[in-house]
DNA sequence: CGAATGGTTGATGGAACTCAACATCGGTGG
DNA sequence: CCACCGATGTTGAGTTCCATCAACCATTCG
C-alpha cells in the first residue's frame, strides 16, 4: 500500500515520478512503532527528526508545570510532522500517541536533499505547514469564540474531512480513538462536560459514537451548529 | 531607518551583505498607508501579496456569520505577513489594522526570486513560518487552558518580548494600542470581562496601562501568574 | 460640539467547572 | 476463562467564573 501522505498529496496535485517515487522512499526507512500513551518528541527534546503518520493518532500538546495540558494538534495518517528542522534548543511542546501508532522517522538531511532534489516535493512540505497554520489559526478561532458544543460539532466535521482525505472514511462513519479526557484538553473543556456535550449531540440526532467508532448522522445539520467553513483546509 | 524586520533577523543570524541590501530593496517598493479599522486583506480576497508592517499593529482575525470575531493573531512591526505565496481561492482569515498602518507590499513574485537568490533569506522566511506557527500553538493552549487573569498576563509579556526584539521597549514600557474590545477577541473574552482583569493585574501591582502605552511594573510576578514560557518565540 | 467609540462599574444569569459516586470497558494475569 | 484492576464513561449536586444587560463617564474625531 501507498503510504497515505501521498494519496492525500495526490488527491490535488500530480507528482512527477521521481517526487513520487522519492516521498514514497522516504516512507519506509526507519518505520518505528510507539505505544499509546508514549511521547514521539518531549518538551525538552531538541532539535528532532520529522515523522510522517503512517497509522494510529498522534496528538501535540503543551504540559503546564501545574498538570494542566492542552492538545493544540492532532495528527492523523498522512499528517507530515515537522518538515522543515525545528532549531529550537528546547521544543515548546510535545508530540505523543493517541492511540498505537505506526510512524516513519524522517532524518532531517534526508528531507532537505528530496525538497532540494525535487521542487514538488518542496512544494508539498510547504503546502503541509501552510495546512498546519491555517489549521492551528482555526483551533484558536475556536476555542475563543465557539460555545462547547460548537467547538465538538466542529471537530468532528474537521475530522469528517480529513479523514475522508486519506480514504479513512465510509458511510459517513470513521475511527474517533479520542478519549474524552483527551477531546477535553483538545477543546479546552473538561472530561465530564465532554461527555454531557456528547449526549446532546447524540439526541439531537446528529452524531452516533460507540466503540470508538463516529457516525454522522446529519452532516447539514453539524456544520450548521458549527459555523463550519472548510476554507481552511489545504487537503481536504 | 533600516527596517524593523532586518532589525529582528539580525539580532540572531548574520546575513550575508547582498541578502541584507535585497531585503532592503524589498521593503522599500510599494509602501502602504492604511487607516486603523480597514483591512489588508479580507475574508473573500483570493491569492494575495506579502506584507512587512513597518509601522502600527494590525491583526489577523475571523468573522463569523452571526457577527462573532475572534482575532488569532497580532501582527507588529517587524512582522512579515504570508511571506510564502498562499494559493487557496478563498482566504480563511482576514487581516485587518488595529492602529493606522504603514507596510511595504511584497509581490510573491519577488520574494520568490529573493529566496532563490539568497539562501539566507529563504531561511529567514521559514523561521518566520515556524514561528508563526509556535506563536499559532501558544494562543490555542492559552485561550484552552489558560484563565481570564492568566491569558492577559501572558499576552502582555508575550508583547514585552516581541516588541523587544525590534527596540520598540524601553524601561519596561511599550505602546499597546489595542482597545478592550480587541483585546476581547484576542482572549476569546468579553470587553467588560478584560476591563476588571485588567483592573485586577493594576490592583496586584504588576502592570500600568494608561494613554495607550503599558508598563510593566513587576515582570518576574506577571511571568509567574502567567505561566510564561518563551520557548515559543524564536525572534524574541 | 455632538456623535460614536471606548472605558468603567453594578446587578444578574448561565455555561461550564468541581467534586463525588458509580457503571462500564478493556486488558492482564492467575 | 474468568477475576480483577485501572482507565474511561456517565450522572447528579453544588459552585464559580465569566457573560450578559444596563447604565454612565471619558475620549476622540469628524
Amino acid at each position: 500500500m501507498d503510504n497515505l501522505f501521498l494519496r492525500k498529496v495526490e488527491r490535488q496535485v500530480r507528482l512527477p515520478e521521481a517526487a513520487r517515487a522519492a516521498l514514497g522512499d522516504l516512507a519506509r526507512q526507519q518505520i518505528r512503532h510507539v505505544a499509546a500513551r508514549q511521547d514521539l518528541v518531549g518538551h525538552d527534546t531538541g532539535p528532532h527528526h520529522a515523522h510522517l503518520i503512517l497509522d494510529g493518532w498522534a496528538c501535540r500538546y503543551r504540559q503546564f508545570p501545574d498538570g494542566r495540558r492542552a492538545i493544540v494538534a492532532l495528527l492523523l495518517p498522512g499528517d507530515l510532522c515537522d518538515p522543515y528542522r525545528v532549531h529550537r534548543i528546547r521544543a515548546d511542546h510535545a508530540v505523543g500517541a493517541l492511540t498505537a501508532l505506526t510512524v516513519a522517522r524522517l532524518a532531517p538531511e534526508a528531507l532537505d536533499e528530496a525538497a532540494r532534489a525535487h521542487p514538488a516535493i518542496e512544494a508539498c512540505f510547504r503546502r503541509e505547514m501552510l495546512a498546519a497554520l491555517a489549521l492551528q489559526r482555526e483551533w484558536t478561532a475556536g476555542v475563543g469564540r465557539r460555545s462547547a458544543i460548537e467547538r465538538l460539532a466542529h471537530l468532528f466535521c474537521e475530522l469528517h474531512l480529513r479523514l475522508a482525505a486519506v480514504g479513512l472514511v465510509a458511510d459517513a462513519t470513521f475511527p474517533m480513538p479520542v478519549t474524552q479526557p483527551d477531546l477535553a484538553d483538545a477543546l479546552g473543556q473538561t472530561s465530564v462536560h465532554i461527555n454531557r456535550t456528547l449526549r446532546e449531540l447524540r439526541a439531537a440526532g446528529l452524531i452516533e459514537l460507540r466503540g470508538r467508532r463516529l457516525t454522522i448522522r446529519d452532516l447539514p445539520g453539524l456544520k450548521a451548529l458549527a459555523l463550519f467553513d472548510p476554507a481552511y483546509l489545504y487537503w481536504a
